[in-house]
DNA sequence: AAACCCTCCAACCGCGTCGTA
DNA sequence: TTACGACGCGGTTGGAGGGTT
């Protein structure tokens, strides 16, 4: 019901325009503006369907067009609506003069969406994509139980070197992860109020001892990890069944307190504050460890969306969800790196 | 030089929505 | 309320152009 019959018509051109096609059709729109799109054709003397030539007219004559590469700002203001309105490229468009909601499609579609993929994060959700996370785990596990092989038979000294080196790289893949999960582009416009700062990423960064000397990372280097900072993280993998069997393992070196709530045989529970914050029941079930890494308390201000009015500086204190990443990362690699010290 | 592959983007297609009679 | 015409939007396509083998 009510589509437009244009294009079926028999006649009339498709494809390419010509130099010519255009001069007609911006000559008529200057004159008599563009009207009812279905008459103009005729009365610009083209032999074009009105759809044809609206979009023609609205994706490439238009005099305010802006062609070229999209600026940095431009990007991240496509990340930052993406986040919160999806695929509404024309919403995303109304708020940058110059760009058709096609070219910002177009933009999307081969450029940023490639970069968040690559990046690891799923381009709809704009959250980390936990599925690669969860692929290398057996991996890992397995570098670490060949460690405890090696250590009972310690005579191989250069087999010995190569398994500390993947264990080295295994950890710094886990930084990764974890910075990405920090940095997940968040669902609302607040850029902070769950967010960790930079100083948090960078003093979890060196905390893990580099694979070689002077592996520490500035903040502009970070920054370029992703352009938008620090979003709000989920609770969905302290809850995935692989890292529950770990933290249940007897053979675990790191103290935990288990939590009240063990009955059904469900594994003791690591918890984090998260319940002070989130309503969520599973959440809430979740326990401190003891003892436990002490985060900062921030009261600077955190990262922020240039531009967005929405992310003002929020200050406080102790720990918000976003804090068990860095928690969780270090419970980790105690778990299994004995030789790693918080 | 030719064949092949990949990327990019203008243009098309089909559907949903709005306005009007 | 319903039917219909017109427009706008988002997904998809196909060809041009550049890079690689």
């Amino acid at each position: 019901m009510g589509r437009s019959p244009c294009c079926d018509e028999n006649g009339l051109k498709k494809g390419p325009w010509t130099p010519e096609e255009d001069q007609k059709l911006v000559e008529y729109i200057q004159k008599h503006g563009h009207g009812s799109w279905r008459a103009l054709p005729k009365l610009a003397g083209l032999n074009r369907c009105g759809k044809s030539c609206r979009l023609r007219w609205t994706n490439y004559l238009k005099p305010d067009i802006k062609r070229g590469k999209f600026s940095q700002d431009e990007e991240q203001t496509i990340l930052h609506l993406h986040s919160i309105l999806g695929n509404k490229w024309s919403a995303i468009a109304t708020h940058l003069p110059g760009r058709t909601d096609n070219e910002i499609k177009n933009f999307w579609n081969t450029h940023l969406k490639k970069k968040l993929i690559q990046m690891g994060f799923d381009p709809m959700t704009h959250q980390p994509r936990t599925d690669h996370f969860f692929a290398s785990l057996p991996h890992l596990m397995a570098l670490a139980n060949l460690r405890d092989l090696m250590e009972q038979h310690p005579f191989d000294e250069h087999a010995m070197r190569l398994q500390e080196e993947a264990v080295h790289l295994a950890k710094l893949q886990y930084v990764q992860y974890f910075l990405q999960s920090a940095a997940s582009i968040p669902s609302t416009n607040s850029y902070c109020q769950n967010g960790i700062t930079d100083m948090e990423v960078l003093n979890l960064l060196n905390s893990i001892p580099p694979i070689k000397e002077n592996l520490v990372l500035n903040s502009s280097e970070l920054e370029n990890q992703d352009p938008y900072h620090f979003g709000n993280a989920t609770s969905q993998l302290l809850h995935h069944p692989s890292v529950l069997s770990q933290l249940s393992d007897p053979q675990v070196p790191f103290s935990y307190q288990p939590s009240l709530n063990t009955e059904m045989g469900q594994a003791p529970f690591l918890t984090t504050m998260l319940s002070q914050e989130d309503n969520n029941p599973s959440d809430s079930s979740w326990v401190l460890p003891s003892p436990t890494p002490v985060p900062p308390t921030v009261t600077e201000t955190s990262i922020t969306n240039p531009g967005d009015a929405s992310s003002t500086t929020s200050s406080y204190s102790g720990r918000t969800s976003s804090y068990w990443p860095e928690l969780f990362l270090k419970i980790l690699l105690c778990m299994r790196f004995p030789s790693y010290t918080v």
